[in-house]
DNA sequence: CTCCGTGCAAATGGTTTGCATCTTA
DNA sequence: TAAGATGCAAACCATTTGCACGGAG
């Protein structure tokens, strides 16, 4: 998502535009590697050297809200933040906790196919699969 | 499983037998709510008025390393504790945050095909779906 | 008798909150 | 210029840690 669609976005949902919020937006929504708050913040603040951890909850919180974003919350590790909102598998390194998403077609047909069994609304889903990945198997 | 399992279980494992573990244990492997920490302490210390919250951790934990209990972790939310430990499905509900196991050969033989279209060697996994529970809907 | 387990109290750390200042519209 | 956003500092709270005492083997 470019600058201008952003803009859009915020304006759409009655937010403000400011120079934070778009470097944070950018950046977390391309992002690959599912990355925590001080991530963001770590990355972001080079360009904003005054920028705040609050602004980076605010504007990951303001994500969510509209449903660019998901958060996976984990035991005694900060959350991991992921821009890919539909059905996929996050594959998740118990080593060194890289995280990695699989999605396809297909996943999304068979895990709905899944759920229609047990239940008839499901409004989201979370699905980790836990590996030990080729970098640490060494 | 019954005090005398527990304690087979314990004495394998190379873990001390006290009256603490046992009841925590006992309930905790019982549970079909996913309780929280304090929720297993409130309970527990009914039979164990001493018992402190150092303790219910710590036996948690030694049940997370024997592999009969996994822990889901939230975002702004304590952990859940899950006696369930083979392939099923935590159905949550996003209001009240009430969680109930779906578990079933159809459920994990799927799954397990999905896995392994994607990957070799998973080593677990955590699969949750979102709802709104029939008592939150009314 | 030795070591492990327990319980208390204090520390930890990611996240949230209160508030004064600044910025957007 | 009014409402919302930012940044700082302080609060929060589930969980972990340090340590002295007590109980299991």
């Amino acid at each position: 998502m470019n600058k201008k669609q952003l803009i859009s976005v915020f304006r759409e949902n009655d937010y403000r535009v400011t120079p934070q919020r778009l470097a944070i937006c950018e950046w977390v929504l391309a992002s690959e590697d599912h990355p925590t708050a001080e991530q963001v913040f770590e990355h972001v603040s080079k360009e904003h050297p005054a920028l705040s951890m609050t602004t980076v909850y605010n504007t990951l919180e303001m994500l969510k809200k509209i449903g660019l974003l998901s958060e996976l919350g984990f035991n005694m590790q900060p959350a991991r933040f992921d821009p890919t909102t539909s059905v996929h598998i996050n594959v998740i390194c118990q080593q060194c906790g890289k995280i990695r998403d699989f999605k396809s077609e297909s996943i999304k047909t068979q895990w709905e196919k899944i759920v229609s069994e047990i239940l008839a609304d499901s409004i989201g889903q979370r699905l980790d699969v836990y590996v030990i990945c080729d970098d640490c198997k060494v």
